[in-house]
DNA sequence: GTTGACATTAACGTTACGTAAAGGTGTAAC
DNA sequence: GTTACACCTTTACGTAACGTTAATGTCAAC
């Protein structure tokens, strides 16, 4: 079957224009032009503007789905896979934006209250998400395929040195948020020594200091539940303890 | 709380600058200026900015947003159950795409077979939701709250006199139609009549006539369960007969 | 041989911001 | 007291993915 800009538009649902833009861009170009110079559509570029389409439906940029569908080492069963896990997680992410919803149209009839920070769950996780992506490409680019522990000294380009020092910083985190923990009381000495090494953690990562943005951050060790599952892996409440103990440092 | 807009936006997970974009296009402004000229938001700007972020994640548009929510009549709850509504039948599209994935998958490995017309099954229809939504839309600019039935005849601005002969139209196929289909023969007499009567009514329809839309539209009255519905909703299989009779009566 | 649907290129418009430039503000640290 | 740095401001140009308009060529049908 062969398909003119019309009938290719019509059988996918999109404009004329949107073909011709996407010949103009290289990323569909018609298997052939015809004496008057039309542009004629064979079955191979039906099958490739779905592929684009399927993307496109994820957000995926116009670029980016060039270089997927393009690129010579492409294996197009394994792309559908990933995009169909995208997809699942694209769901799961409307799931929570749904339940968000109904949380919201329960607060607006007075049956609970939500904080300011539950407002806006159902977008941050895409936020999250996007942040993700963009930092592991980020960090492919620069190191290729080091491991991702040193990834996490990406921010500042820090040196080998510099990162040792911070693997051992954060193990004393640890170590001395388990003993401060059993004392019960962020605001004692241990739990203090605790923030006040942590401090010195994220200067490190950060490359300067700032108090409420080290209010905040521990705030998110609570919010978020990544965080919160690996300052909880010993003892479940270490993840709202140091919060507590960071707070009462800062004094925010 | 006050927040100021680097605070808001870590919140809501947004940038600043998209909060003085919003300040700028007029959908949502600051409570207060400081005496420094910072924007200092508040409880209301809060919920406001979660109302925008609800539609946005809809795809609507800031400037029909703001159309919305700024509307003396809006009812935030009320819109909110909308929004809930339409958030479920996204995700039921999105469920539509996840299970066209998982075909193509599957014929990917050569487990199945699709056709072209398959293969945009998720696309189509969004698109057609998309129609209806502008659709929609304009009518309502162009006629207010007038009847439904009158919207049919938008197209092309149709005089009453016109839209009364379409109807007119439209019962006399649908009685020709029932008579043809008990001979069982697109090809005879009758089946031509209803062919030729259904030419009238897309002639008046779409102000002109074209033999491959008119064998196009008849095809969607199969493939589209919508419309199969309508003519099939007195006999089973009328549907499929009108595209027979149509089909040779095109000649397509 | 004239419609009218279809095709072409060229080029400017739009939405929802990103990004940089050039500068003022607030406060913690030396 | 001034340095530093995270904030804030406005102005203004850049971008993606097309929409839209204009001016023009092509083809099938009546």
């Amino acid at each position: 079957m062969e398909y003119t800009v019309q009938k290719l538009g019509r059988l996918a649902g999109i404009s004329t224009r949107t073909l011709r833009y996407y010949d103009e861009i290289g990323i569909l170009k018609p298997a052939r032009i015809n004496s008057s110079g039309y542009r004629i559509y064979g079955q191979n570029e039906v099958d490739r503007l779905q592929q684009i389409l399927f993307y496109r439906e994820l957000g995926v940029s116009l670029d980016n789905i060039k270089k997927i569908i393009s690129a010579p080492s492409f294996d197009s069963v394994e792309a559908l896979r990933q995009h169909h896990i995208k997809l699942l997680e694209k769901k799961k992410q409307l799931e929570t934006l749904i339940m968000n919803v109904e949380k919201t149209i329960a607060m607006s009839e007075g049956r609970i209250k939500m904080s300011d920070q539950e407002k806006f769950e159902g977008f941050k996780q895409k936020l999250i998400d996007e942040n993700e992506e963009k930092y592991g490409k980020e960090v492919r680019e620069k190191y290729g395929d080091e491991t991702v522990d040193i990834s996490n000294a990406y921010f500042k380009n820090m040196s080998k040195e510099d990162f040792d020092k911070m693997e051992a910083l954060s193990v004393q985190i640890m170590e001395t948020l388990a003993e401060a923990f059993k004392t019960g009381d962020p605001a004692g000495s241990l739990g203090q020594k605790v923030a006040e090494l942590h401090k010195q953690w994220i200067s490190m990562c950060w490359g300067h200091y700032d108090k409420e943005a080290h209010a905040g951050l521990a705030q998110m060790y609570v919010d978020d539940e990544r965080f919160t599952a690996y300052y909880d892996k010993e003892q479940p409440g270490q993840a709202e303890f140091l919060r507590d103990a960071i707070r009462i440092f800062t004094g925010v």
